[in-house]
DNA sequence: AGTAATTTTGTAATCATTACAATTATATAT
DNA sequence: ATATATAATTGTAATGATTACAAAATTACT
């Protein structure tokens, strides 16, 4: 993945910050908040500003290159994989974790004569690691 | 439904604030904000306080006759409904509706060895009446 | 009635997000 | 290469939802 061209393709300019903030959360895949990012970026980029962060992140989001997970309220997650699927919050751990879902199933089953352009499904609970120690 | 009983049942004192506030979720089921909540009852409760509204919610999902509905960022929605159910929201008209759930489909098919104690389900898209018109 | 406990209220504080204007960087034209 | 226009970044102030907190009002108990 060529994160500049990634970025030119969708019509965003791959300014500096824009390539880093992307590669963050494509590499982490982490679902991370504007602050994590932020936090984990300011360092590497003394002249970062947290504007930017929400800048750019509301670009991608326009440009449908980021996805937004909102499974608490007051904390918005980013996500590069924009492609539909679920997530799993484990509420000992704080991770979260992608989960596939077959949408048809749901679809199915719900009232007739809507049209669904988003879904959005989230699961809590613990994980597997939490469970075990 | 006898609504001061019900609340007592929970172990929540019925004041008349408790019981209004629980009446307008029951019997609207409209998934409001607090804000909406706040302000259709005001007038009819000249000295009602916000902070009441939001105490007494707070109150209400403790006790778990009131669950939240997080489907747009910044704007939490509550519910007399706590069986689990998903919701779909019209992006044209704003209303939310519930939709009944097979959550055993959605359960069989994610990630395995997790224990899951919430799940949301959340549609997105134009409702019947917005789509003719 | 008198006292204690609970609930309600209003105001101030907090925190995430957005608005905005100034600065800096990049692109284009001369 | 220099000047000019355009776009991106930055810092600060404003907004809006929610929470903290303490005073006032209500209710329960003796
Ligand atoms: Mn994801
Ligand atoms: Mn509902
Ligand atoms: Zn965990
Ligand atoms: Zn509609």
């Amino acid at each position: 993945m060529n994160i500049p061209n990634y970025l030119a393709e969708h019509d965003i300019k791959p300014s500096y910050q824009r390539i880093r903030i992307f590669e963050y959360l494509y590499q982490k895949m982490n679902h991370p908040t504007v602050d994590l990012i932020y936090k984990t970026l300011a360092p590497e980029i003394p002249t970062l500003s947290k504007t930017t962060v929400y800048n750019t992140l509301k670009l991608f989001v326009e440009k449908g290159i980021t996805s937004t997970v909102t499974i608490e309220q007051n904390e918005v997650r980013y996500d590069a994989l924009v492609e539909e699927h679920g997530h799993f919050k484990c509420n000992i751990c704080g991770e979260i974790k992608d989960i596939p879902l077959e949408i048809e199933k749901l679809k199915i089953s719900s009232i007739k004569n809507i049209s669904v352009e988003q879904t959005q499904v989230h699961l809590i609970g613990k994980c597997n690691k939490c469970l075990t120690q």
